[in-house]
DNA sequence: CGTACTATTACTCATTTTGAGCATAAGTGA
DNA sequence: TCACTTATGCTCAAAATGAGTAATAGTACG
């Protein structure tokens, strides 16, 4: 008889507080924060969204708003439980956006996004474990015989890292965690090896259970290059907002820091906002008129959303 | 015991010959064509995109190239298949990019891209189907009691139809696919619910088989997507190329006419290209030069394709 | 050989979009 | 009142974009 399959849904689910972008997680083994998972029951559910759905109300007693599929991760091992003549786990990854779910419903928390992937988070300059980190890469490019290969390792890293013209591009999130990954310079490249790790070797950022820690860069990319032409960032923020708050979650999700004055005139000329006339005089200096989103763009403009935003100070 | 899951492979496999988009296919029950698809073993196949290019060169004893995930497909439904205590079947979709894969080895053969969906050519202009699809389109926005439902359907049929303000969106493919199946004007929402489509009801476009249009539709959107920012269309080209030879691939993709002059900037001023010295007289006019991707571009340029296309005159 | 025809290529030009900065406004607390 | 802070309004140059005109270099055909 040939050998059975089962699917694992896992959800990345997003918020933002306090200027952080947080994804909720749940403890594993080995003491390393998980993404919430369930089973996917082909008996009873009948979508994998729904699937999804079910589970996350089931643990959370919330709902889920905004939900996307991201990919399906099917590669043998990638699962240790696996192992032993157990079934073949796949597992479809969603990205879901909240507002404020409540993280201790979850029997887990919310924790910084940028914990995992540290060198993501360029809002306060280049992240100086950059350098670090282009280093070890460096020398494990120079660690093969062959010269093409080689070559192809500089190539994929210049790409990825912004060191060849191109500079840092925002969306390559997941190359990025696989180029590490592959080098040997993530806490998973060896667990999953199963051998220890050689010492003196640069590990960088907070390991995930399993292949979690890929499962988040997919959705970060995926949210980021979302964010440039679908508004997306609503479903994260409250329905009356200061175009400063607003700022500071695109700022957030896109590690960017961005030029206000323009991202002023991008979300009010581009029609993404309105006034709602009322004020809010907790800022600090001059208060700042209270916006919504305006739901008419999407029959207005063809692709809605923050644009590619650019490295700039601001 | 429980019910037991047992995973398709589909493959969009797009080409592009004589101004067209190409699709592989196969003839399927009902006669209806069918998207190539085989079956995951969990058993031998390491990774999903693995066991993909496996069946795929036993089939057509072909490698492909460029393959990208598109989407995992598990509606309950989806496959009649699943009827009569069969394992629920999960399907993993991929899109292909190849040259000039010989269809016979497959046991299908290439058909027109937008036999399926007609409605996504604009290249000579706004489909007059078109006028036929809004008129069924209002009336089943018409066919609800609740004017919330009604204004509802009003906006999406606007927004992906491009009635309203934003006009027409090429890469919104998906969206009216699944708009059209909902309101049941494909043949394919009949099929699905056991019985026959109302008489004097319009179907649009070419059916295929189980929910393979749906499928298509995806991967149509995702290459249109993807064009914009990564430089896709040279998977579907010979090495060299004249500048008219790239536009008319992009233009077939896009579904849109594009001005000469300036697609020509883009690609050249862009770094995409870059001029291999050879001529190219068969062109009935003046000879054209002939170019050659330009690999570097990768590491020159953040996101290098051909941007937003607008749906301009050429 | 010369002319019509065709498609390629080189430029030009106005308009829009973008990046960046200066200046002013309207609150707070000392 | 003044210093400080953040919000908002406005300007300006540079770059990108949409749309054309014009010259070029082949072929086909009389």
């Amino acid at each position: 008889m040939e050998r059975q399959i089962a699917i694992g849904l896992n959800a990345v689910i997003v918020s933002v507080r306090d200027d952080a972008p947080r994804v909720l997680t749940v403890d594993a083994r080995d003491a390393l924060p998980a993404l919430p998972s369930g089973r996917f029951d082909p008996e009873h559910d009948r979508t994998l969204e729904l699937g999804l759905r079910a589970w996350v109300r089931r643990q959370t007693s919330r709902d889920l708003g905004y939900v996307e599929q991201l990919y399906t991760f099917g590669d043998q091992g990638r699962d240790p439980r696996e192992q032993g003549g157990g079934p073949r786990l796949l597992s479809v990854a969603y990205l879901a956006l909240t507002q404020d779910l409540p993280a201790e419903a979850a029997g887990g928390g919310w924790m910084g996004g940028y914990t995992f992937l540290p060198w993501e988070d360029w809002r306060t300059g280049r992240p100086m474990l950059l350098d670090e980190m282009e280093k070890a890469l460096a020398d494990w490019a120079g660690k093969t015989r062959s010269p093409a290969e080689h070559e192809r390792r500089q190539d994929r890293i210049g790409i990825c890292f912004g060191s060849s013209g191109a500079g840092w591009d925002g969306y390559r999130v997941l190359e990025r965690y696989e180029l590490l990954y592959e080098a040997g310079l993530t806490h998973e490249s060896w667990l999953d090896r199963s051998r220890p790790p050689p010492r003196r070797a640069a590990l960088f950022g907070q390991p995930m259970a399993y292949d979690h820690r890929r499962i988040l860069a997919t959705g970060l990319a995926r949210l980021r290059g979302k964010l440039r032409y679908r508004p997306l960032v609503f479903e994260l923020i409250e329905d009356q907002f200061t175009l400063a708050q607003l700022q500071r979650v695109v700022e957030a999700l896109s590690g960017l820091k961005v030029h206000k004055q323009n991202f002023r005139r991008l979300v009010e000329s581009g029609g993404l906002v309105e006034k709602t006339g009322r004020i809010e005089t907790r800022t600090g200096g001059r208060p700042a008129e209270l916006f919504r989103f305006r739901r008419e763009v999407l029959r207005e403009r063809r692709a809605p959303g923050v644009g590619a935003l650019s490295p700039r100070r601001g």
